[in-house]
DNA sequence: GTCTAATCTTAACACTGTCCAGATAATCTA
DNA sequence: TAGATTATCTGGACAGTGTTAAGATTAGAC
């Protein structure tokens, strides 16, 4: 009787419909749960409730999928950080310190995809306009720089621009892997737990980094 | 003819006698060439001349083995920030500069081991003595931070010096990273190529980030 | 309504890490 | 020196992996 009567039991046609989303959706879920090494194509598959050769219409390989995964993870980060750009006003100081504060909280509350996103040899950068928009969420921060150098868009980066930008870009990103990675745990537990490292340490950190006073 | 004649060609006696330092050697070579994702322990076993199972008498499984190349590489990394801390003499600041310079050199002439080092999935933190030294060579770090505040070994850590310990931690780790990620590939393309990444760009970031005047 | 192209399945291949039983040899004991 | 114990290594097996090839199913175009 269960034979004829789909309604009851969808059991879902042979055409998924809406697979390469869901497979995008369980790959965030599984890096989430078991770490971006904890990933497998057939688990992703699994979960999708299709067979294991099923993803290979939606996406070249393994690294395909991951390589989307990577991708809305940018556009996302750009977006968390224009956000706080535009936060920040028409102070350089302001909008980056509001970035700084972005970056790591993107990393805290996206632990999985920031690690992903980083972690170069698990995707490929040549996947459609990856690469466009990882650039596209730095040149927010380089941006923020050269409004704290008075130099136009057009303008080429002079040697002390493209210093503190680096230095800006290299905290941010330092500290967001050292509180991944645990290195502040230690430190966390003994002085207000977990959100001490966004709210006390990040702060603390950061003001050791001013935006240089400008030679008007 | 070739088969009693063992001396002209040794074909390795059935015990190895060295494969445990081999295991490791192979497991560094591995990791350089393909990757940390690269690494299987068959191959580890295949360079090593023995079975699959051979490696299971002298590591746990391939989370033990990479466990003592990360052991290993801190050991090798605490020696390089120590030396580097003692060719700075007293002066806090120089101690830090030496310091950061070493951190970066080290991840930039041992990639594939600090990679390992800092991506904890890979191995684990409770294999023998590992964490100790892990914390011995991040110690070196501490204690310049603490000369440059005026503290004893025995007193605790002020949040000003601990703040400023994380931003010099923060901005090495991150420059590291960002170096090894190839982040900072395509500025050094146009600027003096990849020595540009220590002997230019390194400074120019470091420089933002002087250690504070010490308040008498 | 037929045909084409997209989508999915089944089955297979060569890998992987890990376990087990047995072979070999180095070392300890007496 | 001889025998027994222990450390080390092999061969074979098992479940799991990514990827491919050949065929089934169905959506959409004409």
């Amino acid at each position: 009787m269960t034979k004829k009567t789909k309604k009851t039991v969808p059991k879902r046609a042979y055409h998924h419909g809406d697979l390469k989303d869901q497979l995008v959706a369980a790959a965030e879920a599984i890096i989430l749960e078991r770490g971006v090494d904890g990933f497998t194509l057939r688990e992703a598959a699994r979960r999708a409730g299709v067979s294991p050769a099923a993803p290979a219409h939606h996406f070249k390989d393994a690294s395909g999928l991951l390589s989307e995964v990577a991708l809305r993870g940018y556009a996302d980060f750009g977006d968390a950080l224009a956000e706080a750009d535009a936060r920040g006003g028409r102070d350089p100081q302001k909008r980056l310190d509001a970035q700084g504060v972005a970056y790591v909280t993107f990393a805290l509350n996206n632990p999985a995809r920031f690690m992903l996103m980083f972690t170069h040899p698990k995707y490929d950068m040549g996947y459609k306009n990856l690469q466009e928009v990882a650039n596209r969420s730095f040149q927010v921060l380089e941006n923020a720089v050269r409004a704290a150098y008075r130099l136009d868009a057009a303008d080429e980066m002079t040697p002390e621009a493209f210093g503190f930008l680096m230095a800006t870009w290299s905290i941010v990103h330092g500290f967001a892997h050292l509180a991944l990675g645990g290195e502040l745990s230690h430190a966390a537990a003994m002085r207000g737990g977990p959100a001490a490292i966004l709210n006390t340490f990040l702060p603390l950190a950061l003001k050791h980094l001013p935006v240089p006073r400008s030679r008007e």
